[in-house]
DNA sequence: TTCGTTTCTGACTATTTGGTCAATCTGCTT
DNA sequence: AAGCAGATTGACCAAATAGTCAGAAACGAA
């Protein structure tokens, strides 16, 4: 049914000069204050082949956003790869945000800009949060309450901490220490044992 | 230095018919998507009164958020006054919160949208949050790991409670339950302890 | 009532912008 | 080499839009 050719070289090539460029652009305005004009300007392209990509410009927004997703989704998985323990998993994923919101603030504020609905549970990215939640509370690391609100519980918390980072430029022990220390409110929050939710954190 | 003469009557109508109007449309699009020609339709009121109110759209917008912000502003101290407990103000906040997301979802949607820079300190609604957890702080009812991320800690989760509510229309019995829950897990989180944060988060 | 001031009005314009399309180009297949 | 499918180009257009302004209206004071 799906008869998926792989794009040609150039199609990639253009496609992916327009995504750049909305990449920078979308940093600073929303989609609604920025011309096509600009866009293809800045990726050197035509106007006609933005159209090519993308019926409009809220698509290509989309597609913009959904690549920045994806990217930290892969490092999310990347990180937590081999790692079974769930709560450690869980704070894995707020690690790899800091991380982002430190090295790539331009893309981080990108990402939650585009996360409104960030509390969806199909969201692909919380797909696995939701997940090890689950199964922390299946063995009795959480405490029952977070069965309903854990997980936009930790979606909140991971995103502020990011916005925090991203505001306040800190220095790397710095950056360190709010992250450890968020871990530790966090996680004892969801009920894991504070002395076990200091030792994750330490864990840099 | 300040010679604030009271502004006619007929000249707050007009401006607050704008500021309904932009509430009302602010709630699906961004400004950017807006044009002045459907605020000015909305409100009743020919277009060149627009700019005798606002110099341009986006000055606009920022009114319209502060309105919002404001009523919200109030509506937490008016909830806290008398209350001494530093740790009860900072739940009462968040039930505020709550309510707000559930009586006036539109409104609260402007809300979050606007909050770009949610956690910035000096933003008159994070005032009251900061003096209660540094009060809290001082007093010993917190855990030391809250003084630096306690404010944008809180602030997620108070944000967070709120779209939830918003996305997920819950029973009036079931969103007081999400409240609570988020109050057992936040509080504990901040250092309190277990029974006391259930204690809290029972009294509705 | 009269007069001066402030606000309102809505037609008008200069500009911007999303989207189209026929011609051109590119690279692959035969 | 020749042919072909699909991508690229950029001039072009119709619609939308921000902001202006001169006159009308409402208001407050005397």
């Amino acid at each position: 049914m799906a008869s998926q050719t792989t794009p040609s070289p150039r199609t990639q090539r253009t496609r992916a000069a327009l995504i750049a460029a909305g990449l920078e652009l979308l940093v600073d305005r929303p989609i609604d204050a920025i011309a096509i004009d600009e866009v293809v300007a800045r990726a050197g392209v035509a106007k006609g082949s933005f159209f090519n990509h993308f019926p409009d410009k809220h698509h290509f927004a989309a597609a913009v956003a959904a690549e920045v997703r994806m990217d930290v989704e892969a490092e999310v998985t990347r990180a937590n790869a081999g790692v079974i323990d769930p709560v450690a998993r869980i704070a894995g994923g707020m690690r790899v945000a800091a991380t982002f919101a430190l090295s790539q603030p331009r893309r981080a504020t990108l990402l939650l800009r585009s996360q409104v609905p960030a509390t969806r549970q199909t969201h692909p990215l919380n797909r696995g949060l939701k997940e090890d939640i689950e199964a922390a509370l299946a063995a009795g690391l959480l405490r029952p309450e977070a069965a309903h609100v854990g997980l936009p519980y930790w979606l909140g918390l991971c995103q502020v901490l990011m916005i925090h980072l991203i505001e306040t430029h800190p220095a790397p022990e710095a950056a360190e220490a709010r992250l450890a220390e968020m871990l530790v409110l966090g996680l004892t929050g969801l009920g894991v044992p504070a002395d076990r939710a200091a030792a994750i954190a330490r864990a840099s």
